[in-house]
DNA sequence: CCCCCCCACATGACGATGTTATGCATAACA
DNA sequence: TGTTATGCATAACATCGTCATGTGGGGGGG
């Protein structure tokens, strides 16, 4: 019987410390979030349904981030190592916070788009980024594509699927480097769409360059 | 008390309902796990020590199906068409065994690799089989490939993530056609891998003819 | 100003999960 | 036949998400 908190950020509260407990621990449980919270479990059923409405919002307020994390890469006149940057950056974000990733491609996808349609829209803007990124790349000339969307589902799939078997430790299990054979997504899916082998390559390591620049600035910050 | 069933085949008995409750359930519960089989939750500790090595051998079993069907496809003269060939056969595994691919590349295939090594290794021979069909499109000439391994690792990324993109219902959800997206994945990265425009086109058709009917071919053994 | 209603919250319980300690009944062996 | 080993059932424990119930205090109507 605390005196009525009576604490208007209640809400956000919830979502600030499951969204670090799921950071820092790799699971929420509405007890583990009680614990945290000095409340008891049923403060996630008054402000929200249950536990997949919360992780919902932990999952909006992540591609909220992740969104604006990606867009940060800067509009050069090189369109693919832009496109690279972009790519580069969305494995950033997948490695810093590998949990959430999880949550927000994995399972809960699926029930991300029965909820609020601004969720479902919040995880497109995303991926409408990346087809601005494409749209670049076609209008310099240095690829071919007859629908952008396609070539965007193809490209996300590459670097997701890429994201996926490293946050499982697929390549520190087998002794390959991912560095590695992310660079080989990237080569070859501009080559692929009609950039020439050295122009790809150029724009390979300035993406590459700016990508140590700003895993660098990352670690840097969080010391 | 049964009388001491002495089943010598209690193993495989697990092993097989578990697959079969993952394939239809789409989960395995020890509670559920013993009712079908008419024991005690005890089998799974006695036999296996738990459910984490129950489900590993579920995964050994998985892909020892995965490999020798991907092995199926035929070696023809076009390279390139048999390697796409081989991808149409990984994705309609996945779409025929959604639960299982989950479980087999999902987060059990971190706990996979610290099992039993010939675990590893069952898991290992499938993607090696894939290495053998890109260095046969090196060998026809039709890609030029400096490292085969690098190579297969991101054909396997965008697969893999592509096809986890759709059995979380994501195409469904934004009404886009995968085999649309999955053909572009398989044509960029031919024609990044060094092949010509019109020869992957070609090849692609080729191996989507293929699909076709294996797909129909597999919808008639069901039916 | 007071009272009553309402609702946010705590408490405790329910059914589920994986796991395990205990006991028994039977197979294997001497 | 006596002894040991063990495969399995029973029942319990801790954990999970969820919810029915009770309660206490803040806010609106008399």
């Amino acid at each position: 019987m605390p005196p009525r908190s009576d604490d208007p950020h209640l809400r956000e509260r919830i979502i600030n410390t499951a969204a670090q407990l799921l950071a820092t621990e790799g699971a929420v449980s509405a007890r583990r979030l009680a614990r945290e919270l000095g409340t008891s479990t049923m403060v996630v059923y008054t402000h929200f349904g249950g536990m997949d409405e919360l992780t919902r919002h932990v999952m909006r307020r992540g591609f909220v981030h992740f969104g604006t994390e990606l867009d940060r890469g800067a509009v050069t006149d090189d369109a693919v190592a832009d496109w690279m940057t972009y790519l580069w950056s969305y494995r950033r974000f997948a490695l810093r916070e590998p949990h959430l990733y999880a949550v927000m491609f994995g399972p809960g996808l699926a029930a991300f788009r029965l909820g609020d349609p601004a969720d479902l829209e919040a995880a497109r803007s995303t991926f409408v980024s990346l087809l601005r990124r494409i749209h670049a790349c076609v209008n310099a000339g240095r690829w071919e594509v007859d629908d952008v969307t396609t070539a965007g589902e193809a490209a996300w799939s590459g670097v997701h699927g890429h994201t996926t078997l490293e946050l499982t430790g697929f390549f520190d299990a087998v002794g390959r480097d991912p560095v590695r054979s992310y660079s080989e997504i990237l080569t070859r899916m501009s080559i692929g769409l009609g950039d020439d082998a050295l122009g790809t390559a150029r724009s390979l390591s300035t993406a590459r360059r700016r990508a140590v620049r700003a895993d660098r600035a990352e670690a840097a910050s969080a010391r």
